[in-house]
DNA sequence: CGTGGGGTTGATACAGTTCAAGATACGTGG
DNA sequence: CCACGTATCTTGAACTGTATCAACCCCACG
């Protein structure tokens, strides 16, 4: 593992107040590791081995259950995932695949419960990162029980544009079955929807879309901090 | 507050293995209160002024969004709530009101984070707290996405029967309007879903259930220990 | 040039909400 | 104890939202 992706990790909030000798001794544990497109990295239901950090590519977490399957998450760099089953020592509630080319951090499970118990900055730092993680599962609830499937959409597009520099265009840089999964619909759905936002100000060429009256999305969208962002 | 409360309260996970001194710094700041039904505890978007421990009673955690709202849970003796928003001092994500009278322990927020910070042991039933609650919220979201409201209602049925001693009755605690936001439906829904489990196994008379055929209605509930629980 | 996967469009069916009306249960005061 | 008024629950009908299935389109790639 190279001193920049070290470094990267290392600014975590995760590992911010840890010590030197804590730190050092989660990272000679953990390894680096490439994996292609499309691999399945944990399986919905297998107790965890490692905690998983994504130092490039995306990655989506999802679930199924009766032969369907849904999108829960989409993670860029740098984050941690499945936080939660290692800390409990129980069998993952989630799926995960990589959606591009990616490099994932695994650090041994073991490892990480022991820096838990003897380093106290470490254990506080467990504490933000799940009550953060906790209000985003909560905000997803919230957006899924209150909103329909275009108004979830029109926040989305929202946030992404905000996300990608605000300069009122957004390009689509996942699968729109993908997108749509995680939206909660169908990619039929996903379809007609964009379709109907052109009436609130959205404009489409392929994967790229244009946000021609933002004032009129928000409208539609009507976007609430106590559910988006 | 008697002993039998502090009792109560000092058998959750979350004050197992913290020390005498510093339970007894944060129940010494700590009151209890007695609510009517139907008080609205805490509204989304304010700051947290305490941590709330349910001690008798029900209480509802909800949401509202554009003029409508959504359950998203119903606790019962003895949970604490809002613990996220207490330790990242951060606005209320849920609202939470009582549905029947209760008690209510309150400790107030800086005492919390004061005793995180001093108490290692507290902080690490913390990350337990949170690691449980996360998976808790992840579980009703996958409940959302990946069932119908009918298949809903069929598994919290059966979480209900077990819940209520596994005597294949169930007896309706609460407003059946409430249960049916919980369960994300409205109430018209809610009493066609139960209508139509007649035809798996379950019968009603009022506000009491009977499952007369557990094993059709399992196999219509397709109940899946990675969602419910 | 085919071929195939992702995306769109159309037709249809089902799930869920809404609004309105009726039924039932429940607490209160006579 | 009954009558009444109010809440809650149920039922019906119409409508909206969403899923499903099938056909088609389009471009990238062999």
């Amino acid at each position: 593992m190279r001193q920049a992706e070290s470094d990267l990790v290392r600014a975590l909030p995760l590992f911010e107040n840890v010590s030197e000798k804590h730190f050092d001794e989660l990272m000679s544990t953990a390894f680096l590791q490439r994996f292609p497109r499309g691999v399945t990295l944990i399986r919905e239901g297998d107790l965890p081995d490692f905690l998983h950090i994504v130092v490039e590519g995306t990655v989506e977490l999802f679930a199924s259950h009766d032969s369907h399957e849904t999108a829960l998450d989409i993670l860029e760099p740098v984050t941690t995932f499945i936080l939660a089953a290692v800390i409990r020592d129980d069998v993952y509630l989630k799926s995960a695949r990589t959606l591009t080319p990616a490099q994932i951090l695994m650090i041994p499970a073991p490892a990480v419960r022991n820096a838990f118990d003897r380093d106290a900055a470490f254990a506080r730092a467990l504490v933000n990162e799940l009550a953060v993680r906790y209000r985003c599962v909560v905000r997803s609830l919230k957006n899924e029980k209150l909103r329909n499937s275009a108004e979830r959409l029109a926040n989305w597009l929202l946030q992404e544009e905000a996300h990608q520099g605000n300069n009122r265009r957004v390009s689509l840089e996942i699968d729109k079955r993908t997108l749509a999964s995680r939206l909660g619909m169908t990619p039929e759905n996903l379809s007609r929807n964009l379709a109907q936002l052109s009436k609130h100000g959205v404009s489409k060429s392929g994967a790229d879309l244009a946000i021609d009256d933002i004032a009129a999305l928000r409208q539609f969208a009507k976007p609430n901090s106590l559910i988006d962002q």
